[in-house]
DNA sequence: ATCGGAATGAGAATGATACTCAATGCTGGC
DNA sequence: GCCAGCATTGAGTATCATTCTCATTCCGAT
C-alpha cells in the first residue's frame, strides 16, 4: 500500500529517526542537536531542522507546540498524545488516542492525503488547581 | 456549574475576546494588534500577548501553531479544527469535530480540569500532491 | 581525474513572543 | 476631595527557537 518510504532516507535522516524512536520521548531539535553531539553522527543545527521537517512532509515524524513555543518531534508510529497544563506547561502522556478509530470522510478530506494528526488536551493540572484555590 | 468568568474579564481581555469571536477566523497576536490600532481600544502587542495568554488559562482561547511557528489563537466556543499541509503550509477548516464526544477517563484525566483541545489533521494537499508526482 | 548537483554546517538573520520598568489609571480609606 | 497602594499598560529591548545564506565538502556518473 504504499512504496517503503526509508529507501529515499538519507543516513542522517534515518539516524535521526531512530533517535526519535530509541528515545521512547519526544525531543526537541535542540535536544537532537545535543543528544548527537560527539558521535560519528553528529550534524549541524541546521540540518536536524531541514531532516526534520523532511520527516515530518513524508509523515513518519509529528510535531507539537509547546506553550513556551518549543517544538517537540517524536515518530508518528508512536500514537501517543498530551495533556498540558496552561499554567505550569507541565505534560502529561495519555495512554491512548482517544481517536484512534475516528475517520475523516473523503468530503471532508477534500484531496487531502492524511499522514498523521496531533490532539492536545489542554487544562488545569491538579497541583495548579490546588495553588489557584489556596493561593 | 462554574461562576461566569466574565465577571472577571478585564475590558480589554472582553474586547480581545469579541474581536476573535467576530472575526470568525483565526487571528494570530500581530493580527489583533494590527486590527486594533487606531480604535480606542487600542492596545500594545506586549497587552494584547499577556491578555491572550490569561484568555488561554481561563479556557476561553484556544490556540495552535502553523508550522510555520505563528500562532493562531480562537475562542474555544467555536469548536473547528483543521487540515494543514505539510508542503505549502495551506490550512482548511473542518466542517465538524470528530472529536467532539470523546471523552476521556478520569483515569486518564488525573485530576486535570480539561478545558479544552486541539486537533489538527497533516498531510499533503491535492495541489501539493500533483506537484510532487508531476515535479 | 573532473564535472555537477546534492548535502552540510557555521554563523547571521528572522520573527514571534516574553520581559523590564517607568508611567498611568483606579479604588478604597480617610 | 485627596492620597496611598496596587494593578494595568506600553515602548523598547531581550530572548530564543528556527530558518536562511552561502561557501565548502561529498559523491556518483562520465
Amino acid at each position: 500500500m504504499g512504496e517503503p518510504p526509508s529507501i529515499e532516507l538519507l543516513p542522517k535522516q534515518q539516524h535521526l529517526l531512530e533517535q526519535l524512536v530509541q528515545a521512547g520521548q519526544e525531543l526537541s531539535g535542540q535536544d537532537l542537536h545535543a543528544r548527537l553531539r560527539g558521535t560519528p553522527l553528529a550534524m549541524g543545527l541546521a540540518t536536524v531542522y531541514r531532516h526534520l521537517r523532511q520527516l515530518q512532509q513524508r509523515g513518519l515524524v509529528r510535531c507539537r507546540h509547546l506553550p513556551s513555543g518549543e517544538a517537540l518531534f517524536a515518530p508518528t508510529e508512536r500514537d501517543e498524545h498530551h495533556l498540558t497544563c496552561v499554567d505550569c506547561g507541565s505534560t502529561v502522556p495519555l495512554v491512548a488516542c482517544p481517536m484512534h478509530d475516528a475517520h475523516l470522510s473523503p468530503q471532508q478530506l477534500g484531496g487531502f492525503q492524511l499522514l498523521f494528526h496531533t490532539l492536545e488536551f489542554f487544562g488545569l493540572c491538579a497541583e495548579c488547581r490546588r495553588r489557584q484555590e489556596q493561593g
